[in-house]
DNA sequence: CTGAAAGCGCTAACAG
DNA sequence: CTGTTAGCGCTTTCAG
């Protein structure tokens, strides 16, 4: 076990620590011979540099902090997988870190990482009204931050986001346009900003572009059995033609209600989805989905960040990425 | 944008540097004052020591890698949260790495951690028949490596796992039990072992609990439209009356053909299948799954490498979770 | 109780 | 072309 570092290397070709290690470096003052004899001992040997000693050295980690909210959620298994693939381009790493919504656990999190644990963060915030005293910190150390999807609009940093707005207002107005006059949307019931945004996008469009008298908004619990039950109360009393969901499950939950009171889709109601990966729309090929960018979200976001680290160019300049709207027709075999 | 070290407390408080390092570890060699003086300061500026520093002197960076094929996947998310709660507790942090399936990436990854990069590593490798002088060179530079779900019999480190083998024979056997005489088992098609120990699992359980004369075995497509075809055909000809689906995708999918064919579930056809997040339930309260123990797959993983790491106890000894078979029956509303 | 100094592994400025 | 040396920030002897 012994330990194989330049030192090590050094020793066994009777050679200086510097010159080994420029020599790894492929500096141009070394002779090709020592060069040579150098990289075919480090290969035989399979020598890796120390990597803290080389970010104490450097005061850089090639390290990238990415705090979320969770994993368990399609969204973000994609963001990261967009991440994942910048940072293996450019040979960085993930360092992950959940805040499982506690804005206090986030905070911890954040001051962590300011004194030079990573290069760079990655954050889809907690709580976007919060304060964020944590997150000047990194900016007054000048370790770059760069929000995506949940993001601090008073915050004067690159921020990567989908068009959350327009895109409800798209696919309400889709609705609209295939004939529904009644349309509902289920809302998601925890307190997350972007399920109030989606709501404003469907609003707009019922204004400008429907008859129809007065929203019909319907917050489903978490439960999966509760949502059930309400969707299942709704849709009997108002039956609505057209249903907006906020996210996945509930359009899953949805078309279940649907089959047990016997209502066909999209004959007798049509159904709108926000979802990531695909699941609601295996259950129903006619279902249309609107798919928000997840991985290019990642990707953008990391190529941001790593760009700001660099310090190539400016940082700043928001994204906003461009949801994709799926209409699928029965593919009847 | 000072940087904020322990030299730069000294010297703003008039001691020397290791006085204020002894202060903030709170050696019980200084003085009350002089340490509430340091804490006091080292809040104010919100001190934190630099990592790469610490883990170059101690020789342990804190951090572990985890090393999956990818993330676009319940299981492995479930897992990483698993992972996750114990690092979080135990003050670890968490390196993400996919290899994509990709065994040269597993390679090319093993290969960066060998020299001190992380303390330990935890892995699902991609290549189980593979060799593995990677990860040998693990062992030998003393890195703890703790192997999860798919791991290499023949490696002699710790493993954990969940019992596929066991609870696809009690899938079968719970359908047997229910009264089915002709099982499907839907088998993906992706060359996963884990696929293959579930079937041998179907088949011990048909020969030894059933009257069936063959097992039926579909391979399925990756593709969702191509597999929907080929087990449209086989409902039609074979005309199973259940259905071992080897993941909650193609449950989902041939809970589709059903409804296409109009065969009623479970009246006609009965359909049990693995799945980790509970999407195919949702479809019909009368679907049955197995559910692998993802987070404590994660978690005790985490717990082992930690254990290791901090040479507490043995480095021997495999660990294998138990799946939960939960039975779903319609709740009518 | 506090300070001076060495060294973890690496890189780069300075010498030759 | 190669070697000597200092120093990144931290902890830990060793001295006082």
């Amino acid at each position: 076990m012994n330990k194989i570092n330049i030192k090590y290397l050094a020793r066994e070709l009777n050679l200086a620590i510097s010159t080994v290690s420029r020599a790894l470096r492929d500096s141009h003052e070394i002779s090709p011979e020592t060069k040579a004899k150098v990289f075919a001992l480090a290969k035989r040997l399979n020598y890796q540099p120390n990597a803290s000693a080389s970010g104490l050295r450097a005061q850089q980690t090639k390290m990238i902090a990415v705090v979320i909210p969770d994993m368990v959620n399609d969204f973000f298994s994609l963001v990261i997988s967009g991440i994942e693939k910048v940072t293996q381009e450019q040979d960085y790493h993930i360092l992950l870190y959940f805040t499982h919504g506690d804005h206090a656990l986030e905070v911890s999190f954040i001051n962590t990482l300011v004194n030079g644990r990573v290069d760079g963060v990655l954050l889809s915030i907690t709580d976007e009204n919060a304060n964020n005293e944590h997150l000047e910190q990194l900016n007054i150390k000048g370790i770059p931050l760069v929000l995506f999807d949940r993001v601090n609009e008073r915050m004067d940093n690159v921020k990567v986001t989908s068009d959350n707005y327009e895109s409800a207002a798209t696919a309400t107005k889709h609705l609209i346009d295939t004939g529904c006059e009644k349309i509902a949307y289920l809302k998601v019931d925890r307190n997350i900003p972007v399920g109030t945004i989606r709501m404003n996008g469907y609003l707009e469009a019922l204004e400008k572009h429907s008859k129809q008298k007065s929203p019909l908004i319907l917050e489903c619990p978490n439960d999966n059995d509760e949502a059930f039950t309400v969707i299942h109360k709704m849709l009997q009393s108002e039956k609505p033609d057209g249903i907006f969901a906020s996210v996945e499950k509930l359009a899953v939950i949805c078309y279940r209600v649907c089959e047990q009171i016997q209502l066909r889709i999209p004959e007798d109601i049509k159904i709108i989805s926000f979802s990531n990966l695909q699941t609601a729309a295996l259950l129903n090929p006619s279902l249309t989905t609107i798919t928000q960018p997840a991985f290019d979200i990642g990707e953008t976001a990391a190529k941001e960040l790593l760009r700001i680290i660099k310090k190539k160019g400016s940082a700043k300049g928001d994204v906003v990425l461009k949801s994709r709207l799926i209409e699928r027709r029965s593919t009847s075999k």
